[in-house]
DNA sequence: TTTTATTTTCAATAAGTTTTGAAAATTCAA
DNA sequence: TTGAATTTTCAAAACTTATTGAAAATAAAA
């Protein structure tokens, strides 16, 4: 397979992945292909290389930014501005996690502990079922959060960061 | 605050919470009923609790099945077919896991070891930042695909699921 | 300052997804 | 069988989300 082809093929399996992830499929595809260019482009570059219009790339380079997976660089003597996507997938993976725990996890947790502290009879089955489900979830997404807490620490963490290595 | 608006108020930050993650809102909403159902229901009782026609009910229910969350109970002495959701947090969340690492993760780790056997010039710096970030990816995904098989089997394993006992 | 290049915004539109509801199919009892 | 109850299907409609493109804003150069 030639590169241009495993290119495009990266691309567009990338977005089709990302759509299932939460990510939209033009962001998911705009950072397949700045994961894959080795020096920072443009916008135009962007527009060009995947067909959509400027203000589409415009809006999509931007939340990429607001998920800390993507950077402006000015390059000095150019006019135009630069991006350029963080290249350590470990990273990647854990910034991903970070914004969607503070995003999702952290706000449902919130909720979930409100919906527990219903008035009711706990002798009454319907009222039972409910707190039994909320406590089962709430426990649940809980050590998700503790286990989320320590992959993002690891990399800030002498200790986890070596035993880290040997995955990584 | 009273049962009643504690479960549509379950029900419908949960529904929000699944298109998060790939499912959408009518399935989660189900989902979320049948969780909080101490007894299985019928497709006339989905209906209308969540005010929802009858081919919604249905599709999403087949949906629910096959994710492997939801199963159809024959009561007897009953014409209709009834509902219910496996209750047990964790193993609804490692059927989810098994799931989308079959239709998701794996589907994506195999084409990326289509895409590291490219042609070309390993110094052009192109094809060089291509192949570490496919390789990269790769590796990335064949870990978590070795963690996640580790979590999904760790019912099934005496040590591991006393271990995991202090967890759950 | 004025001109030109570049980025940003956002209303209109296009594309995609979910839901409905009624007809067809199936199941069960009489 | 026949008929009533129930479930399933799927085309059309409703709704949601993503994209465009041109105008406005901003930034840099002349």
């Amino acid at each position: 397979m030639k590169l241009t082809d495993a290119k495009a093929q990266f691309i567009s399996s990338w977005g089709a992945f990302g759509t299932h992830w939460g990510i939209n499929r033009t962001m998911a595809q705009i950072h397949a292909l700045l994961l894959i260019s080795p020096d920072p482009i443009t916008q135009d570059d962007i527009m060009e290389q995947l067909h959509i219009s400027r203000g589409n790339v415009n809006m999509n380079t931007r939340d990429l930014i607001g998920w800390g997976l993507v950077e402006r660089v000015l390059i000095p003597g150019e006019r135009k501005e630069f991006f350029t996507a963080e290249k350590d997938i470990w990273k990647v993976a854990t910034q991903i996690i970070k914004e969607r725990k503070k995003r999702e996890l952290d706000p449902m947790l919130k909720l979930l502990s409100q919906l527990e502290q219903i008035e009711g009879d706990k002798k009454d089955k319907d009222v039972k079922q409910f707190v039994d489900t909320i406590a089962g979830i709430r426990k649940f997404g809980g050590q998700a959060d503790k286990v989320l807490d320590v992959m993002i620490k690891a990399d800030e963490s002498w200790f986890l960061g070596s035993l880290l290595k040997f995955f990584k």
